[in-house]
Parts: structure tokens; C-alpha cells; sequence
DNA sequence: TTGACATAGTTAGCTGGCTAACTATAATGA
DNA sequence: TCATTATAGTTAGCCAGCTAACTATGTCAA
């Protein structure tokens, strides 16, 4: 997400803003703080995984069994709320299979679709990741109270609803 | 970061929150919309820099060297500050040399040390490239004023300061 | 002074994403 | 009805990170 470490001081803002004076050194160190913060969670999301032996990609994939009443889905259907490529979900769910975790089913009505179901070993993996996932973010998140998350909402909405004017041509 | 597209609706996270009493909702939606928001910004900077035929890695690189008073700096100290190894950022470095944007000079005094400097044609590209990137990064931010932007400094600090707690043994 | 250790840059090979192209199956419309 | 088009899953190959190992150079203490 954001590599860079060592952001710019108010200083180096202040001398890149006069040679470009579009910069708006508040918005550009928002941005900068945001990606940062976000990055080292999610590194830290990635080590506490890690200790159960997995990777983002994987558990996601488990997370969405877990959430259906069948605990089962299909590869594209899974690509699509994963946010991969359907190449990439084949790679997952070869991966869980070859642990145990899933299996693939062939089964369905329409021959093109196959199911994927969370195993009992995957359930199972599920139920030894979650709690320590849940209450190591209890921790991390302690620092904000109720009220403060629901500032943080409302920010988010605003920054996110100006996302399309970045991107424009 | 985080590739999910498919955040728990308010329902999925109490049903989980059922089975895992460790789970605090708001944290984890919080955590789970930082990391959302993040991403989505981190796309959107990487589409203003494909329109340069730029890659956040190389792009970091050209900045860091602008930042210093010799517009030049060391391989190792580069990957430091943009916080890939030094692995990567020999490869960095050699698609900017490739590209006439940055260049090798073997002078220094410990000859372990090379230099690497910006050339007239990367500060070109980057006289192109940070004007477009400050003003949509204006445009993205507008949403929230200096208040908010302050807000979320001091909320991004709470959160942080959480880190710890979430990857400690 | 020289042997052990540390540091800088590179190379080789791994990984988890990606796109594009392929196969098989289903749906659709002339 | 059958040719075209769309969809599902997979495969092949690309890319930008990574670690580990290697070479060359510098440092330091016995």
C-alpha cells in the first residue's frame, strides 16, 4: 500500500509547495498519515495471521464460507467479494484444498459452476484465529472510544467521496 | 492491503460476534473501513501515476532524491527511507537509470558506496508528474476541512499507538 | 597486522497478485 | 435449431515485492 517510511517533514511540504504551489500541504499530509497508519495495520493484521500460518488471501476466502448458511460459494462468486481476480481464486482455493480446509464440490445444476465449502478442519482453523484476531484488535482499537469511532466514519465517508475526482481523466 | 470488497454488513458481524464473545464490533468495523478507505486512495494514486507511466515505487524514489539539497543519495539509504529492501531498490533503480531518469555515479570516498542522482530528465518527469498528482490529491481531500484533517491526525495517532498491542507475542 | 565481523550492492529464486487466452458449458436469437 | 455470445473455471506467463546468499570493501580488536 504506502511503502515510503520516512514521510515528508512540514518543511520538505513547504519547499515542494513552492515549486508546485497546487500542493496543499494539509491535504497531502492527511493522505500521507492515512495510507501510513492503514499500512501498518495491515502489516500488523498479516503478523498476527501469520502465527496460525495464514495469509490474507486464504482466510478472507474462509471468512466468506464462514458466512454463508450453506458454508459454501462459488470460485467467481468468491473472486467478486475477495476483491481478486477469478485466476487469483483459483490459486486460493487450490492452496485451502491442498490443507484441508475446503473442497470442492462437483455437483451443481450448471456444470460450469462448482462449489467450494469450508471443511470441518477449516471451521476449525477458523475457530482457533478468530478470537485471538477479535481481541488483538480489541487492543489496537482501545484508544478510540465509541464516540470517536463515529467521527472516524463520518471522515472516511467524506475522504472516500472524493476518490472519483482523483481518478477522473 | 486490504483486497476484501465484501465488509460485514452490521448482521454478519453480530452473528460472528456470537460465536467469538472476543469480538468488538465497532472496533472491527473501524479497523475494517480504514483499511478500505486506505486502499481505494492507494489505487487511485497509482492511477495518477500510470497516466505518467509512473509505479509508486520508482515514483517515491524520484521524490526522495528531489528532497535532498545534491538531488542524490545511496541505494541503501533510498530503500531505508522508501521502505523496501535493498533487493528492491536496486531494481528500482535500474528501470529509472533505463529510463534516463536517475543515475549511478561511482565516485564516493567508501567505495562499498554508490551514488544515485537525479537527472534533468527526472526532475522533468517529475515538473510533469506532482502538479497533477497535488491537485487531484486536492480535489480528493476537500471533503474535509482543516478541523477534520486535524481530527483525523489525532485519531490516526490513537489507532496507532494500538499497533503494538495487536503484534506483540 | 591480520582475522573476524559488518556493511553496500547485487543476483537468484520465491511468492501472490495480475491479464490474456483457453476449454467447457449455458443461454439466446435469427 | 444451430450459430453466436456469455459465463465459469483454469492455465500460462508477467510483475513487483521478498529473503538468502554472494562479492567487495571497510572496521576493529587481539
Amino acid at each position: 500500500m504506502l511503502q515510503l517510511r520516512d514521510l515528508p517533514t512540514p518543511e520538505v511540504l513547504e519547499k515542494f509547495a513552492q515549486r508546485y504551489p497546487e500542493a496543499d500541504v494539509s491535504a497531502i499530509s492527511s493522505f500521507l498519515h492515512l495510507l501510513r497508519v492503514a499500512t501498518d495495520l495491515s502489516i500488523a493484521l498479516d503478523t498476527c495471521l501469520s502465527r496460525h500460518g495464514l495469509l490474507q488471501g486464504r482466510w478472507w476466502v474462509l471468512i466468506l464460507l464462514m458466512r454463508e448458511e450453506t458454508l459454501s460459494s462459488t470460485p467467481s462468486v468468491l473472486a467478486q467479494k475477495a476483491g481478486v481476480s477469478r485466476a487469483t481464486m483459483t490459486g486460493l482455493i487450490d492452496g485451502l484444498e491442498r490443507d484441508g480446509l475446503v473442497e470442492r464440490l462437483y455437483a451443481g445444476e450448471d456444470r460450469r459452476n462448482i462449489s467450494v465449502r469450508l471443511t470441518a478442519a477449516g471451521q476449525a482453523k477458523l475457530d482457533q484465529v478468530m478470537p485471538d484476531y477479535y481481541s488483538r484488535l480489541k487492543q489496537c482499537m482501545s484508544g478510540l472510544d465509541e464516540t470517536g469511532r463515529q467521527h472516524l466514519h463520518e471522515m472516511l465517508h467524506l475522504i472516500v467521496a472524493g476518490v472519483p475526482a482523483m481518478i477522473q481523466a
